[in-house]
DNA sequence: AAAACTAATTGATTTAAATTAATTATGAAA
DNA sequence: TTTCATAATTAATTTAAATCAATTAGTTTT
């Protein structure tokens, strides 16, 4: 039996489904990070946080999926993330500059529920365990990054869009066939290439065998391959 | 008057110049970071760290300086810093995979200072300042790199190397004016490109008056020029 | 000082990928 | 259904940057 309201959580301490991290706070710490959290919904292609803005809380999605990215040059956009319910994020400006370092925009309908910066750091340094988890979850961002930088300077476009398939089949959608969420020129921004080039360098894996394209779906048929052409560059 | 015994800190607590993060500790927790610590000196060239080993330490310089760098595809390295004295690193493998996740290695004759991992997390644990400032360090690491993939993905070459300029002037050498400890190769690494182009882009400043180049030193004549050329990619 | 490396420069050529330009699907709204 | 808008595909052209190929300048070593 859920114990929600027209699909809002009532709070953190009676949340069923609320963030992993959050199994480590006690019942007072959680008291602490329900004050004042509100949960909110938005539209398809809605923005939940605007690079440059006051970083003021955490956020978490509690259903739909959502891209999160850094606005760059010219309106070029660079996607690093497709996010599903219960990642934290709004992270890396809190008790930095206070500014949201990316933008995050629901390519589903979706909710999300932000908790209070000031709360977050309350419970940080009241909670050891927490306070390491949050560590981890941070360095663990870092070492992606670092794969991601190697793989958008180093690899060419094959590579790149090999990354992106396996990024969405393994972690996001978590089959090997499964029906995008997302257009080819947000593929391509996940991939650092135009439009047309996701286009060319998909029907080329499909000629090849290695996946089936299907409008919207994608299976991948050749795994290994796949994952060779990513190694490789 | 030092305290040193060639070159050698004795302890942390009476250390004079160790990193500003350590302010925060208390003479107990100084204490604890000092038991196994040790100090090492590297020659100009030798591996301070590499990429993929296990992750036992965090490291601080405690003279001359180093580069941190991402070993990619076909031994071609992605130079993420240049490190000077009381910068901690070896970061984002702790707590997670327990492996470093980059390189790092001596560009002058340099020494460093080891400390166990397992004191630094005892630590972390005790005391929620250095906690939260340990995090606060991984959260500007963090933006740094949402930085470099914007301009290693949307600039192109001038813009990229002007970024580079912008880092040794800045935050390395703290001056317009200053004489490299690493070779065009090395700039390349920093900016993602190629020694021959490094070399072509450098003269072209050199003929439009932006720098001087003499051999290994390097002057910023025209700092607002070069600003530009960086934001406009 | 001569020899042997390593690093830096310069130019010619090739290549990966963007841009431009049309065309064709697909989906939403009237 | 027709219209309109957005998304996807395809091909031709251009461009940024790598590669290839020498040459020149600096350092070490002998």
């Amino acid at each position: 039996m859920l114990n929600r309201k027209s699909d809002q959580c009532i709070s953190c301490e009676i949340c069923n489904d609320r963030s992993p991290l959050f199994n480590l706070l006690s019942q007072e710490e959680l008291k602490i990070m329900n004050a004042g959290r509100f949960e909110v919904s938005f539209n398809n292609g809605e923005t939940i946080v605007k690079q440059g803005t006051s970083a003021t809380h955490m956020i978490t999605l509690t259903h739909g999926m959502a891209k999160l990215f850094l606005e760059g040059i010219d309106k070029r956009n660079l996607i690093l993330d497709i996010i599903l319910p219960w990642t934290l994020f709004g992270g890396p400006g809190l008790f930095t500059d206070m500014r949201y370092h990316y933008s995050v925009s629901a390519i589903t309908d979706a909710s999300a529920c932000f908790i209070a910066a000031e709360n977050v750091r309350q419970v940080l340094r009241s909670n050891p365990d927490f306070a390491e988890a949050m560590l981890k979850h941070c360095n663990k961002n870092s070492s992606a990054n670092f794969d991601r930088l190697i793989s958008l300077t180093q690899k060419q476009m094959p590579g790149r869009l090999a990354d992106a398939l396996l990024y969405l089949s393994g972690k996001v959608f978590h089959s090997k066939s499964f029906t995008l969420t997302i257009t080819r020129l947000e593929m391509g921004e996940m991939s650092n290439m135009t439009k047309e080039s996701t286009t060319r360098i998909l029907k080329e894996f499909e000629s090849e065998g290695i996946i089936r394209l299907d409008g919207k779906s994608i299976e991948i048929l050749k795994m290994d391959v796949l994952k060779d052409i990513s190694v490789r560059g």
